[in-house]
DNA sequence: ACCTATTCATAAGC
DNA sequence: TGCTTATGAATAGGT
């Protein structure tokens, strides 16, 4: 250059460095755009001064496109690899969850529209482990009232049982052993429930 | 330079433009590497040649970092915006996949331990749409077992009663009037049974 | 790829 | 920062 060659190497002399840093600056950014023009060649020069201060100069002023097809042309930077990861493993996650929503929505159709075939193992697995406690819960509470109404209908059976019985003994004992019609004694009824009535498995 | 002076325009000539993106390419790199060393300054220099081959120069060889530095510095591209959309796209369906989940299981709680405190009113929505069809099969099935057994009871309810009135009949046609015992007409059950006995509302 | 005349870039000083 | 100037560097055109 100008009077005197010059030593590459850090200058020392902040003033100096900061001057040259400005002379040299320009110039490189003049020469980029001219290796730009001159060539047809895409060119992109980013500079940051000691204390962060940005200098840029882009083809078409589109430093985003350049870098993106460094990025592509250098294949693939750490930071994209991460984030790729990060999306990768939000996508499962995304998907881990809408399983298990599936699997409650899907079990009800298994307990009920009568098919086994329609889960896996595993979806039973998980289902079950869910709906174990509600069904508790459902069956406790449904229980309790379904069976204080039972409890009233045979205790209104009992009832009118014993009113028969003291009305039959009542007619014994005027007239002694008296014909009843048939179907009072004979009633084509079952009285008794089985006590599994309430399992649905 | 040297031998005359060059227009500020592509050189059409192909040999000569290759001829100059050469030697003007080699010279900007050297000339970024001085400036980079010189005044202690980052630089970064990407160079596509008409023909899309790659030359780069980077401060310490880190391209990458000096990107994302000037990513930061010029407040965000495009791409970046993008990914960060996506990113919160996904994290508010992980969020609602997971208050959806959350809802269903702690919606038994709700319903069953006693307390409606335990569940806000959003909680409350998506549990009651989740659990409407579920609800629905289960008290069919439910339904089906246990109307079953109290028609039963009905049936020998009214069998029973029948019996009493034709014993009563009896007795009345052979002496009259006949007093009975009150429990047998002043019954202190109801022998009826509300209608909405199964609304767990 | 090398040469060299010429133009350009810039270090130093103000 | 800006201007000047002497001088080293870069390079266009030719071979």
């Amino acid at each position: 250059m100008a009077r005197g060659k010059v030593q590459m190497r850090r200058i020392e002399n902040p003033v100096h460095r900061q001057v040259t840093f400005c002379k040299r600056r320009s110039g490189l950014l003049k020469k980029a755009k001219e290796l730009s023009v001159l060539c047809d060649a895409q060119v992109g020069l980013i500079i940051f001064s000691t204390h962060g201060k940005l200098y840029e100069l882009a083809t078409n002023g589109n430093m985003q496109g350049l870098v993106e097809k460094y990025m592509k042309s250098s294949r693939c930077s750490l930071e994209e690899q991460a984030d790729e990861k990060q999306a990768l493993e939000s996508k499962m996650e995304v998907n881990m969850l809408k399983n298990e929503i599936d699997v409650l929505q899907k079990g009800l159709g298994y307990m009920f529209e009568g098919g086994a075939g329609k889960m896996n193992l595993d979806e039973l697995r998980v289902l079950e482990n869910n709906l174990e406690v509600w069904m508790y819960h459902i069956r406790s509470a449904k229980m309790d009232i379904m069976t204080q109404e039972i409890q009233l209908l045979k205790n209104k059976e009992g009832i009118l049982k014993a009113a028969n019985k003291c009305l039959q003994e009542q007619m014994e004992m005027q007239y002694g052993v008296v014909e009843t019609d048939p179907i009072i004694t004979n009633i084509p009824y079952s009285l008794t429930v089985q006590n599994d009535i309430y399992q649905y498995s």
